[in-house]
Parts: C-alpha cells; structure tokens; sequence
DNA sequence: CAACAACAATTGTATGTACAAATGTAGGGT
DNA sequence: ACCCTACATTTGTACATACAATTGTTGTTG
C-alpha cells in the first residue's frame, strides 16, 4: 500500500501525522479483509473477538466485565454483543450462583466448531494481509508497536 | 503498549495473529486520543478529515466523490457529514454551475480558524502518543506500514 | 439490621457507519 | 428528440458504538 497514493490532501505531510494516518489505513485495509473472511459465517469482528475469548477460557465460564477488560475493540455494550451469539446458539448464559450479579458465559460446542472453521479462514486472510512480510519484518513491526 | 498485557486469551498467539491484533490495539489507542482532543471543538475525526481535505484545496472547491475517495476511512455517507459542518458554518454548499449532477463544498473562514486551533491541539496529542518514537524509528514504522 | 457505597449487568438514547435503493443529471447512440 | 447507460448525490434502513442512567446484588459501616 503506498501511502502516497492515498493522502494527497497536502504536498508534504509531516512525519508524525503522517505516520498516524498510515496506521489508520493500514487498520481500515485489515478491518475490511477481516469483515469479508467472517461474513460466510454471519459474525462481526467482535462476535469473533467474543468466542476466540471464550475458547481461551479453557471450559472456564467467563463473565461480561473480563470479556470486556479482554475485547481488542473496547465496547460498552457486551450485553447486546452476546445476545447475539446466544441467538446463535454458539454461547451459553446464566447468572453466577455464588455472586447474582455476575452472569457466566461459555461457548457451547456449535461455537467451538465455527470458531474452528472461522480460524482457518482468518489464517488465510492474515497470510494474504502480511504477504509482504518475512518474519523478521513482523518481529520489527511488534517492536515498534511496542513503543506505543 | 505491552501487548501481551491486553492479549490475555490464549498463551501463545503466533506472529503474524499477533501482529493484526497489535495494529487494531494501537489505532483504538490512537483514535482515543485524537477523539479527546478534537471533543472540545465538537467535531468528529471524520469531520476534522473533511476540513483538513478541504484546505488542502485551497480555495479550489470539492465535491463529494473527491472527498469520499481522499478520506482516511472511507464513509459511504458524506452527505450528513458535510451537513454538519454546514450547521456548524465551516463549510458552504451549492452546486455546480457546469455539472449540476455535482455539489461544490468550500471551507469557510470559520472554519479555517478553528482548524488551524485544531491542528495545534493535534499536533500536541501526535507527539504525546509518538512520545518514544525518534525520527529513526518513525521512517522504519513507515518503511514497514508501506508493506500493507 | 438498615443505610449506603460499590459492583455487574442491562437498558435507553443519540450518534456513527455500512449497504442498498432512489433521485436527478449528463452524455452518447440511434 | 428519445432511450439508455453512467455518474453524483441523497435518502432509507439496519446495524454498531459511545455514553449515561437504571436495575439488581453484594458487602460494609454505623
């Protein structure tokens, strides 16, 4: 992706906002990729987020507010979030016996297997995304990331 | 950014998944602040984006299809986004007198006021976030983006 | 044990975004 | 001139997100 190409709103951008533009593109660029490769399963990027969450949970439920600490994209409004995947049928949910305000999520089996599906697709997407890249340039990126 | 302080799903997420997440990390930590900091001017980033397109025309009008194509995030919708600007009087509005298919958008005194004071708030908020980031690193962030 | 603050989740509302359909205009071919 | 296609914008609708207010629950303190 030449930057160049797309920002042509001045002749010469500085360095720093420059660099914050490009960012935004590239994640616009990965964003769109990412909605395409999950659309054939009818979840959105946080819906995915959600059950790859779940999964990570090992059997353990979790309940909304560590979803929510977890979530890439932070959201207010987790609540809605898993009503759709219960109407999916790729989540349970039930209130927390031992604290009634806490409501404990677990993917079910359904879920765990279109998880499995999703994953495969997204592994292609993310190879055509960095096909540019070896695995010494993703080690630099993630450094550099870091300085963030 | 400690990544690995936000990515507590699973213990080992491979480079390249990593890598995509990190992005996502970054630009919502990026679009926090850019929000906060362009909130006591009452405008969107998306606005900002428009006005700043705008004065890059300098004096020359756009149309819509010009914005929408020089846009960091593309939005099927610039229509309501220049109505705000227009309530607001940082922009004027009318069609074209050669092709009436086309609508002319030009930014206001006004609003080239308060985008130079939004440019200084910005500029302030880039080296907040770009804080351990030297020239060096920038151009490699760039070199690397440019790979997208 | 009653009052209160803190917590977890839900609901309401306003705003933002994506996608598709509709409106109005221009130009080309017959 | 008429029909058709392509273009530029607008409108409609469904969905996503942000923020604030509300509900229900827990534990603490007087």
């Amino acid at each position: 992706m030449k930057v160049e190409e797309i920002i042509k709103t001045a002749n010469e951008i500085p360095l720093k906002p420059r660099t914050i533009i490009h960012i935004a593109l590239v994640n616009n660029r990965i964003n769109e990729v990412m909605t395409a490769t999950l659309k054939p399963f009818e979840v959105s990027v946080q819906q995915f987020n959600v059950l790859r969450i779940l999964r990570g949970q090992q059997g353990k439920p979790a309940n909304l507010c560590t979803l929510n600490e977890r979530m890439v994209t932070k959201m207010s409004n987790t609540t809605r979030l898993v009503d759709k995947l219960l109407k999916k049928g790729y989540v349970n949910r039930c209130v927390c016996p031992s604290n009634r305000r806490k409501v404990e999520i677990v993917i079910t089996n359904e879920g765990l297997e279109v998880l499995e599906q999703m994953d495969k697709a997204l592994d292609k997407a993310h190879s055509t995304i960095l096909e540019n890249f070896d695995n010494r340039d993703l080690e630099q990126l993630n450094q550099l990331l870091d300085k963030f």
